[in-house]
DNA sequence: CGGTATCCAGCCCGATACTG
DNA sequence: CAGTATCGGGCTGGATACCG
């Protein structure tokens, strides 16, 4: 067996459904359209609700409660009521939220190296469909 | 400034922004549901296109052809066909596809670790919404 | 064998308006 | 201030049938 391209060579503990699991749940965290933005946002520190709306863009209320009920729900983000008048509420990244930032750095590395070949092949492809298929040019 | 709470202080080069970016590109090239079956199954050697449909489960052939092509366009993947009677075609990892396992390794190392974390908060979310929010008790 | 074509359901997200 | 309520649109993915 000469051939080495064997992913679970290098877990052979692991099963690739045990893999495509645990990477399903990490990304079920991380998916929706603003989670990413809400987590690098919160992790240069606290935050308020308005804070977020304001900085984050063009996000709607509704969907950025959503995001943010959603982190929170999976235990990434924390929330904190302070009953003034009026009311104000603060978001932090908690420790798994804290852990999951270097796993996004991780990613943001393979996209300062690889990005700009995705970038291509995409572009690439472009090209190939609008190219007729090989014919009208005899 | 004994706040060490920035993300940014491990890479003051890059922007917050940019980060966004960088994420979203790789977050585009695996979001697709079956992205990353697909891509831990050829992780494993190349697969023909029946050998993918029975393999991966209950994806519909137009969603396995989805995936396919989207994983191609972004250059993750590559298509050989072979033009006999009748047609063999193989979907293998490009040099640029075994560049991505290494992430989702990364990914499932996270998941291994903190996975269970995940599940606990979302279990205790559950409950805490089953539960009559503290006035009936008196 | 390896796909397309067509139709359709579900969900995510947004815009707007209203509230404790 | 920090949300909720309601309505609606777009895109992803599935079921089924057909094709080179």
């Amino acid at each position: 067996m000469d051939n080495v391209t064997d992913i679970s060579s290098a877990r052979p503990d692991v099963t690739d459904l045990q893999m495509i699991e645990g990477t399903r749940t990490f990304l079920e965290v991380i998916a929706g359209k603003w989670s990413v933005d809400v987590l690098y946002l919160l992790a240069n520190g606290t935050r308020r609700y308005s804070e977020v709306f304001y900085e984050v863009g063009e996000i709607s209320k509704k969907t950025l409660t959503q995001t943010l009920r959603a982190l929170e729900r999976d235990g990434v983000i924390s929330r904190q009521v302070y009953p003034e008048v009026p009311v104000k509420v603060e978001y932090s990244l908690t420790p798994l939220g804290w852990s999951i930032t270097g796993l996004l750095m991780a990613i943001y590395e393979w996209t300062a190296e690889h990005g700009a070949e995705v970038e291509a092949a995409r572009t690439l492809h472009e090209e190939a469909a609008e190219r007729p298929p090989l014919a009208a040019a005899a």
